[in-house]
Formats: C-alpha cells, sequence, structure tokens
DNA sequence: CGCTTGACCGGAA
DNA sequence: ATTCCGGCCAAGC
C-alpha cells in the first residue's frame, strides 16, 4: 500500500482534530466522513482528495493530542481497524454505551451528523 | 541513499 | 460474503 500525504501535513491534522473533538458522548465518525467535512487542500485534485484523505485522517488520529476522543472515529464498515490498541478503542466505547454486534457498531443509530446537527435519541435496542 | 510501512474506501472480480 | 486493487507521499530504520 502506498499514498500520498497532504501538502502540509500538520494544518490538516489540526482541522481533523477540531472536528473530532466536536462528536459527542456515544456517537462516532467514519475517518471518510470526517475527510468529507474538510475542504481539499489547494492544489489537490478533487478525485485525488477522495481517495486519500480518509488515510490522511488515519494519520491524524494516529497523532492526535491526549484531549481527542480518538475511539470515536471508525471505519466506514462501523468496525474498529485492526492495530495495536484496538481493543482498548472498543472498552471506551462500550464505556459509552455503545453496543457491538459480531464486532460492528450500526451506524444508522450512531453515526455523528455532523457540526451543529442535533443529535437524534439513539434507539435503546434492537430486536 | 533505499526499502518498508502506514488507525482508508469504494468499486471490481 | 471475501479478496484484490488503485491511489503514488514521507517518516523511520
Amino acid at each position: 500500500m502506498t499514498y500520498p500525504s497532504p501538502p502540509n501535513p500538520q494544518a490538516y491534522y489540526e482541522q481533523v482534530w477540531q472536528l473530532a473533538l466536536q462528536i459527542p458522548y456515544g456517537r462516532v465518525a467514519t475517518y471518510g466522513q470526517i475527510a468529507q467535512m474538510i475542504p481539499a487542500p489547494a492544489g489537490i485534485d478533487l478525485d485525488e482528495y477522495t481517495a486519500f484523505s480518509p488515510r490522511w485522517v488515519g494519520s491524524a488520529m494516529a497523532a492526535c493530542p491526549n484531549d481527542v476522543p480518538w475511539q470515536r472515529v471508525i471505519n466506514s464498515q462501523g468496525k474498529i481497524s485492526k492495530r495495536p490498541g484496538a481493543e482498548k478503542q472498543r472498552q471506551l466505547l462500550e464505556a459509552e454505551e455503545i453496543v457491538f454486534v459480531k464486532d460492528k457498531i450500526d451506524l444508522k443509530v450512531y453515526q455523528w451528523r455532523g457540526p451543529g446537527a442535533e443529535d437524534t435519541p439513539r434507539q435503546a435496542r434492537l430486536l
């Protein structure tokens, strides 16, 4: 696997962290979702941005400050990507009353709508 | 200097 | 459901 980096990684990462800080307790966002909330840096082709920005978000989360709720950012499948610390991430999310089914979170129930969006009540249980 | 390795995603096979 | 592929940069060893 190989991929480019943002023109200014530090500046891009800070935008990622800024958004991650706004994800409420008990909600999750996907890497791609965060990426879409950030405009493509100047000079970056839109197709290229669409292709790589989710990875840039991943890189940003790998280096995030301690005050960022990194556990609330997961992949587009509603799962936690395999890596050291994944177990800890799941524990933190379960502590936020988020339910896992087969290692997967139901994004229709728990996905954050975005900055400024009103939170809708989560369904307590799906039977 | 030359590999190797990334907290991704959507579409194709 | 599952695996494979393109995208083609930069830090670390």
